[in-house]
DNA sequence: CACAGCGTTACCGATGAACGGGAATCAGAA
DNA sequence: TTCTGATTCCCGTTCATCGGTAACGCTGTG
């Protein structure tokens, strides 16, 4: 692909641009950017120019380039995630002010947990989540939660593999995880004390869309040591349904309902 | 620019795809996005195969595509919007929760006004902004706050073009818009009553960045036949000032604090 | 002042990926 | 079955892409 030495087409390479960037690095100089994502420099310069004439990118005053907000814009209007973000805001607003530490939602892609909003304190310690930002599955109790509401055959692919154990706490063992997925379908919600770092404890609960699967994972991150995490849940609970029922879910139609990944 | 017939290089074309999204279009075949691009048949067949190969389009079930995960992604780890985004919500909420119509937050960006985030009732007839929606500056109140606090050289240039008339409130003149301008600097504040729609009254302030300068229009938008739409100000004012200093906003310095679109 | 280091712009020849028309295939509707 | 539309496959032409090299401009330093 493209008449690249190194056998890259012009979108692979264009995405290494823009993957350059991120929270730390949100300007940075072209020859920065060809450092960091890798290309050669001649090559990294014209590339800049295109995108800074499409608006892709956009030149800060002193020279620098940032990703522009023509991207953004082109997300925006259309991107799947912006209407699951509205529609649980509100909701998540509500629960906020009541559990005064940090609420997520986040969604299953590639077998990671994506976080797709977050309100809270900024830089709260006891966690490290961040929007846009990836979590593993069974380190979560957004990512167990959703693993739980999954189709069994994507379950049975990613309990094949070998996990990760960060903490003494996480479950690694495909039986133990199974059982334990089981009882989140069961009660409703997952409750994981320290199993990606010991001093946090997170509690998930499903959220529904139209077609009655499971789309995302609203969950709140507390400090270990509180007193009951489960007093949490109910919390959750009522706003995951209002966010559900406002994603047009018309109530449970009674029954297991599997799977996530479709519309909603 | 690419070996294209049509002689558009790959990134505009890639632009072309994505822009063919849009609210109205989530989802479409790819031959319905070879036809909204304008793109040959083939060719959008190959680019597309590209863009789902990174993950920046997707497929769906009925072998539709979508704007992928990993663009989304790609955007918010970095875009300048996301701090903006985030430091302003919380504030737009409690705005929100005592308005109850609609709250909007807007930036310039190539003349015009581009919002890069609403709350409010998801239909309200009164409000035609959306996210990621453009709306001409000289046809809403944020769009002449922001005028109003741009650099001198800026504001001429706008105010020797033609402006379109949407109703018979709004101002095309040139001389009546400066007299405007000052009275906002003045005031710190726009209210406009009908300049678009005439239903509709926006009221906005000015939002400020770190370096002092005006980064953003904090705006609500009720019925044209309130009462009384500059009682809405303090609220406007508080929620804008806490934003403010959520970017590092430093108190104001006293003069007047102009330009905007720098670094914040 | 000369020098070194870095970011940026300009030039240019070879090459092979991109291009897109056309035809075949497939899926669903009439 | 036939028709309509979406999708895939094929293939010869061609020109945009590629990236090395070199020059330019700026800043700080010995």
């Amino acid at each position: 692909m493209a008449n690249s030495s190194s056998g890259e087409s012009i979108i692979r390479r264009v995405v290494r641009l823009v993957g350059a960037f991120d929270d730390a690095h949100r300007t940075m100089s072209v020859a920065a950017l060809a450092r960091r994502s890798g290309l050669p420099v001649t090559t990294t310069y014209r590339l800049v120019d295109e995108l800074l004439g499409e608006g892709l990118l956009e030149r800060e005053p002193n020279a620098e380039v940032r990703v522009g907000t023509r991207l953004w814009e082109l997300v925006s209007r259309s991107s799947r995630m912006v209407g699951l973000r509205e529609a649980a805001l509100p909701f998540m607003e509500d629960v906020q002010s009541v559990v005064q530490h940090s609420t997520t939602l986040g969604i299953l892609d590639s077998d990671e947990v994506l976080y797709i909003e977050r309100i809270g304190s900024r830089d709260s310690m006891v966690d490290i989540t961040k929007v846009a930002g990836r979590l593993p599955v069974h380190g979560t109790s957004s990512g167990l939660v959703l693993l739980a509401y999954s189709p069994p055959a994507y379950q049975d692919l990613f309990l094949s593999r070998s996990l990760e154990k960060f903490t003494d706490a996480t479950l690694t063992e495909p039986t133990e995880l199974r059982r334990h997925l089981a009882g989140i379908r069961q009660r409703g919600f997952a409750s994981m004390p320290g199993i990606i770092v010991p001093e946090s404890s997170g509690i998930a609960v499903p959220v529904f869309g139209r077609a009655n699967t499971v789309v995302a994972a609203l969950s709140v991150v507390v400090p270990r040591n509180e007193e009951n995490p489960a007093t949490r849940v109910p919390v959750l609970m009522t706003a995951a349904r209002g966010i559900s029922r406002a994603l047009g879910w018309r109530g449970e139609l009674k029954g297991a309902l599997r799977q996530s990944n479709g519309n909603f």
